[in-house]
DNA sequence: TCAGATACATTGGTTTCTTATGTATCCTTA
DNA sequence: TAAGGATACATAAGAAACCAATGTATCTGA
């Protein structure tokens, strides 16, 4: 099973945030396979939806970026910076205080009315 | 605190479908108020993204609608059709999936590979 | 040698919501 | 009795965020 679309949306920037926070820095690619990994294949994030995501963190000021080569091959590694810290640690407790509000919701059996 | 908005996305028809499923049959205003008042104002569901929610429920057949006067006032009540009462059950199953990933995902520690 | 994995990136399109606006009725209070 | 706020429907234009497709290039193992 694989969440349809429209779930992952606007959650993607707090869950790159929060991966990022616990391994100091990670590369595009890596971050792709780790979230699939870690949700066995039920988040896929795709190229497209990661690297504009990536690019506007780094717009922000939230990541810094170092280029490294393996052979021939470029790698971009991105680590957070002390604002993107401050930031993750915002979008994280809104995300489980939202998702909170969501189990309450979704557990609603009677009219409160 | 209200929630950034990009949280939102992707569960306004998960949380409609899942009200109707409670209460048998609600109109449009009365579901803003209801989600507002459930949540303690922290998601205000605006009428611009609950209309044309509702009307392309209608349109997938999930919904049944019956209007009413209250003098001369419309009211348009909306009710789960038989097949609005499985997506119900699939959209908010597939939610509660989802938020269980989410808690896993925002608890991570360590590196497992 | 060739398919599949690794690794970056962009573009065009769709979905979904926000903001703004519009119409109309009802109720409370100054 | 007039006005403001709540009730109640609805649409339209635009933005945001993601998806699908495509492109380039390198590396690895069978």
């Amino acid at each position: 099973m694989i969440y349809s679309s429209e779930l992952i949306k606007g959650t993607l920037k707090t869950i790159v945030l929060k991966l990022l926070a616990d391994n100091k820095k990670m590369y595009g690619y890596e971050i792709t396979q780790r979230v699939k990994e870690l949700t066995l294949d039920k988040i896929q994030i795709t190229e497209g939806a990661l690297y504009p995501t990536l690019h506007a963190l780094e717009a922000d000021g939230l990541v810094t970026t170092e280029t490294e080569f393996i052979g021939k091959r470029v790698r971009k590694y991105y680590s957070l910076s002390p604002s993107g810290k401050n930031k993750t640690k915002e979008k994280v407790s809104e995300l489980a205080d939202f998702i909170e509000t969501m189990k309450f919701l979704l557990d609603i059996k009677t009219k409160t009315a």
